[in-house]
DNA sequence: GTGAAAGCGCTAACAT
DNA sequence: ATGTTAGCGCTTTCAC
């Protein structure tokens, strides 16, 4: 293809015999021009096929109009869609997005909060590894604003938006109460993240509350590197978005639960591959034992049961975000104190975690 | 946060009573400077914590080192793997990825492409709309590389690196034929696609190959605005990655289909949807009626039977996309023909699919 | 080995 | 209403 040099101001200026000025103004539709003279100008441009040097102007500019979004991995169907609707939002504002991939690793992170540093971008949302925050802090005091998504990172001077995951876990404690469980487990994999310890907090609270015991080994760890599942491997799975993890401690959680015992899992994903080590082992989910998901995966209306689950707002956090971060953008003064917004997840009552049939009222519900 | 101006070439060349250009050079690690002065440069850069200035860089360089991403929709599995797998092969050759997803409106790919013009991006992967193309010859005009990711736009001066969808239905439909199916169907979304052309295309080939007839209405359309399954509707779900569509063909098929049949889908959140309808029906998928997705997304090995499905090489395809790409930037002379690069699926037997127990010979296999 | 000057494409004063 | 000048932060001639 003809790899011609793109016209400039200058070019149109050149053709029309008038100062780069005025064609910027012009195309700007600043006032200060006549009409002829904007609508020659506008003709030209059309015809030479003009298109701004955003580059350019962002430099004289001092405001990059882009926005640098720090995330884990795609794959995780909640991430997925707080990518859509961060770019859409953003997009609505003017703003592009220059999108970074860490997958959890802290040096891939650093390397990515040094790149949008050069690239000047205006704000930077970021799901944080959480693990290793220096390059935050050094963003932070080049001024440039960071709203941290869905996960906490307590020292760093920065918004956060994220999901009341505490909420989220006592909704689906108390459902599992409400059916009628005693017995009651937590599946999660990386202790390490806030979300993940708001849960476990949020179960915990919630069985004191209720006088249900809850051993320390309620709260079972996954293996991210566990064995799958028997017969063709997945695919190469990314990250916690595997459910052989969870598959792989089924085994052990179908022996030690009772009947009526009701598991709630870190993720869609996870509570997926519980359906399959316990339906191996003839426990039927929502009959023998109950499991209640995380996250509203597009999958988990048509499985089998249904799965009962916490819905995230991902959309919504991703508005908010973009939102939250614009304001500090937007506004000159950028160090107010940091505000946390927690979305309300919502419990979706569906199949697979009964009312179970309780042992002691059988035919329950 | 203290926003201060971040420093410059000539803050550090004044702070150390030398010229931006020499310091330009220290830091460039450039000949022609001597290692005392290198030193005290790199030093007093540190000092002040000079971080470059990608878009001064870029100005001057004309090389924008940023590569533009446009996406239909990332919380399709097989794009979000996408995704990652070109963010990563970006980044190590030294581009960084501004993205720009459609959610497959011809309009907003219009104006993706357009504010990709404006950056300068030095090259664009899509996954096109395939509805309205002017942009991207625009695009191709204006010297820029294009690379069409996953779909066709046969008018368009641009490579393309895909999937070779033919090839994966021919092998699907094989399967099914020599698990002793004869009576076939292809469930897809959106006709006007090349990868579902293609898979049509296999599929009628190979069916027509074997002498296994297959009537006009062998294959079914879904529409994605159909109503899902009862009980609390899944959350939002953007797409074609919505069992629902898929769901609501199911009943049809379940009346139309007799034992022994083979539905193969378009993608494994169809496979899913219709999983659901058959077994909702007393169809047992796997036994009386077979299924064979398409994608091999991470939930797929674990539903129960384990889904057939044919898996799609995301990775490759990303990384092939991405060498492609840079080898037109990088390479003066972009004007070589269009080269496409069609990657191969593998097709990952499991049990949804058989070999079915046909009705001629009991207790099959 | 180092510096001065020019310029990437644009916008913002400040003229006129 | 239009033009001139300066400058965003950087790299690249070209002198010395």
């Amino acid at each position: 293809m003809t790899a011609r040099r793109r016209p400039t101001l200058r070019d149109i200026a050149l053709s029309l015999d008038v100062s780069v000025n005025t064609v910027s103004r012009a195309l700007a539709d600043k006032d200060a021009v006549s009409p002829e003279t904007r609508e020659r100008v506008k003709e030209e441009a059309e015809r030479l096929g003009y298109v701004p040097n955003s580059m350019a102007r962002s430099l004289v500019l001092r405001n990059a109009m882009t926005l640098g979004l720090v995330i884990t991995n795609p794959s995780n169907p909640f991430y997925a869609r707080l990518i859509s609707a961060i770019e859409e939002r953003g997009r609505e504002r003017g703003y592009s997005l220059m999108l970074m991939v860490t997958e959890d690793s802290a040096d891939n992170e650093r390397r990515a909060a040094e790149e949008l540093m050069r690239w000047g971008v205006d704000g930077v949302l970021a799901i944080p590894v959480q693990h290793g925050a220096e390059h935050w802090h050094r963003l932070r005091k080049s001024g440039t604003p960071v709203v941290l998504l869905n996960r906490h990172l307590p020292e760093l001077d920065a918004d956060v938006v994220g999901v009341d995951y505490y909420a989220g876990a006592r909704a689906a404690t108390e459902h599992a109460l409400d059916g009628g469980a005693r017995e009651l487990y937590l599946v999660e994999e990386d202790l390490d993240i806030s979300p993940v310890s708001e849960r476990i907090r949020g179960f915990r609270e919630t069985l004191a509350a209720r006088g249900v015991a809850a051993p320390d080994d309620a709260v079972v760890r996954v293996d991210p590197g566990a064995a799958p599942v028997a017969g063709p491997a997945p695919g190469p799975v990314s990250g916690p978005f595997d459910p052989g993890a969870a598959y792989a401690v089924g085994a052990d959680l179908a022996r030690r639960a009772g009947r009526g015992a009701v598991v709630l899992a870190g993720n869609d994903y996870h509570a997926l591959g519980l359906y399959r080590a316990f339906s191996e082992r003839g426990l039927r989910v929502g009959t023998d034992i109950g499991v209640v998901g995380h996250g509203d995966h597009p999958f988990s209306a048509y499985l089998d049961p249904a799965l009962t689950t916490v819905r995230l707002p991902a959309p919504d956090v991703g508005r908010a975000g973009v939102d939250r971060l614009l304001e500090r953008v937007q506004s000159a003064a950028d160090d107010a104190d940091p505000i946390r917004t927690l979305l309300a997840p919502e419990l979706v009552v569906r199949a697979s975690a009964g009312p179970l049939p309780h042992p002691s009222r059988r035919g329950g519900r």
